[in-house]
RNA sequence: GGCGCCAUAGCCAAGUGGUAAGGCACGAGUCUGCAAAACUCUGAUCCCCCAGUUCAAAUCUGGGUGGCGCCUCCA
């Protein structure tokens, strides 16, 4: 397996600190709105990198945080008339409905930085102890200067982040360059005790604290998006080297944005589209295989056309998936056809090659549609009951590992609707095609589809 | 100013030295009472432009053009 490390900015050949257990961390949202279609692309990317590694017999530890109290929180709480609390359990209760929408597994531990602010103090006080950070009227500071690697992830020398720091003039801050680790609480603000007084922490020193307590102080794989990688995640570093003296995260996987118009989509931006929103009109489906349908590091251009395409591609998937339910009711046993049984084993082999390679799902996903194509031609030649299992095997193998090819429940047909089907049957063989077609067109504004076959009547929902 | 990324058929998108995967859309055919699905065939003499290296380049080098990002909260 081969990972583009943004650390070496090199595809590095992945290896686990303990044989076959990876640890993984993945930046969550701040919960404080609705989760747009950007904050989809690392949760069904790297959702994927962790079905993929799980697939591939790795133990993975795949941690994912909330961030739950931070400025825009308090801000959004006080618009709204509510607690910080109330503002980030309904964003976190909304992030699931979509998360499950998309068919995002839950992490290992899912863990929030109001749960975690005792490590954060503890680090937080090694740091002043080692001389890297210091306290200022309430607030703490990291200083970045005292750190010679600063900059190792960003691949940017201090001198020149530094010229682009911005400088407020009330600024309490020994250097510009230094950024907070706690927040001293201004009047009416939540707070938590610290030997600094009330306040709250800042947004890096939360994800160095929780990836400590929950995966060690040293971790394989730290994901998120390319945003993230100055100053969040290079200020991660910083804290949990400088606090514990070991290595942080081996391995740095940064996710592309998503564009519209070929512009940055982001919250602040305000051109985004939530995945509530979209998924409202196009199922949430199609995102997911939007957000996988092309390289991870690759930048994807958002439309309705896209969007479109993507839902008309997955078609294939589910009427693939149907028709091998069907042929398998009809089945009857036989060999194993072995030509058959070698093209899906290189299918298999094909889909792997390509994730092996820095996850490449765009490549993993022609291999599945390549199956596909195997499958459908072996259901056309009356394939057996043994090679229709191996077929279905495969198909649910690959798909599972994409997470594609889901939420589609085995809904069975109301009593009116059999009996209209029987009917048509009859009108069939009377060749009674006018009512045939009728009923096949009232079965339809009912919302099921009918396909006649040599075995029979097919159904699925429209 | 510093550091990066991208440009492949109508659209989406792989391929990164050996002669252009896959999907969607389109068209033709096979099958079907029809339809749907499926299958088969068809589409870039060519990968933004120019120059160079090489037996060989979409892939490497140099120079352009166009687009984008980070350096400030952001996935």
């Amino acid at each position: 397996m081969k990972i583009y490390n943004t650390l070496t900015r090199a595809k590095d050949e992945l290896k686990t600190i303990e044989p076959g257990v990876l640890k993984v961390y993945a930046c969550g949202p701040t919960v404080y709105n609705f989760i747009h279609i950007g904050n989809a692309r690392p949760l069904c990317v790297f959702d994927v990198l962790r079905r993929y590694m799980e697939y591939r017999g790795y133990d993975v530890k795949f941690v994912q945080n909330f961030t739950d109290i931070d400025d825009k929180i308090i801000r959004r709480a006080n618009e709204e008339g509510l607690s910080f609390k109330e503002v980030s359990e309904k964003y976190i209760e909304e992030f699931w409905k979509d998360a499950k929408g998309m068919n995002i597994r839950e992490a290992t531990v899912h863990p929030k930085a109001t749960e975690n602010i005792d490590e954060i103090i503890a680090i937080i006080s090694t740091l002043i102890e080692k001389g890297f950070a210091y306290a200022v009227d309430g607030d703490v500071y990291f200083s970045p200067t005292k750190f010679d690697e600063y900059g190792k992830l960003s691949h940017q020398p201090l001198e020149e982040l530094e010229a682009g720091a911005r400088i407020n003039v009330e600024d309490i801050k020994r250097e510009p360059m230094d950024f907070a680790l706690w927040k001293g609480a201004k009047p009416g603000e939540p707070y938590w005790e610290s030997p600094w007084g009330h306040g709250r922490p800042g947004w890096h020193i939360e994800c160095s604290a929780m990836v400590r307590r929950y995966l060690g102080t040293t971790i394989d794989i730290h994901c998120g998006g390319q945003d993230l990688i100055f100053p969040h995640h290079e200020n991660e570093i910083a804290q949990s080297e400088c606090c514990n003296g070991a290595p942080f995260s081996n391995y740095w996987m940064h996710n592309g944005y998503i564009n519209v118009d070929n512009v940055k989509m982001s919250k602040s931006l305000g051109n985004f589209f939530t995945v509530r929103d979209v998924a409202e009109k196009y199922g949430y489906e199609p995102i997911r295989y939007l957000m996988i349908s092309s390289h991870y590091r690759s930048p994807i251009n958002y439309s309705v056309d896209v969007i479109e395409q993507c839902k008309a591609s997955l078609e294939r998937l589910y009427t693939c998936r149907n028709n091998l339910d069907f042929a398998l009711e009809n089945a009857v046993d036989g060999e194993l056809d072995n030509e058959f049984n070698d093209k899906v084993h290189g299918r298999i082999e094909q889909f792997i090659k390509a994730m092996d390679d820095d996850l490449n799902t765009a490549d993993g996903i022609s291999a599945v549609f390549e199956l596909v194509r195997d499958i459908n031609t072996a259901i056309a030649a009356g394939a057996s009951k043994q090679t229709l299992d191996l077929a279905s095997k495969a198909f649910d193998e690959l798909t599972d590992v994409l997470g594609l090819v889901y939420n589609r429940g085995k809904a069975s047909l109301d009593e009116e609707v059999e009996a209209l089907i029987a009917e048509r049957a009859q009108a069939r063989k009377d060749k009674n095609w006018a009512k045939a077609d009728e009923i096949r067109d009232k079965i339809k504004a009912m919302g099921i589809v009918l396909e006649d076959t040599p075995q029979g009547v097919k159904w699925h929902k429209a």
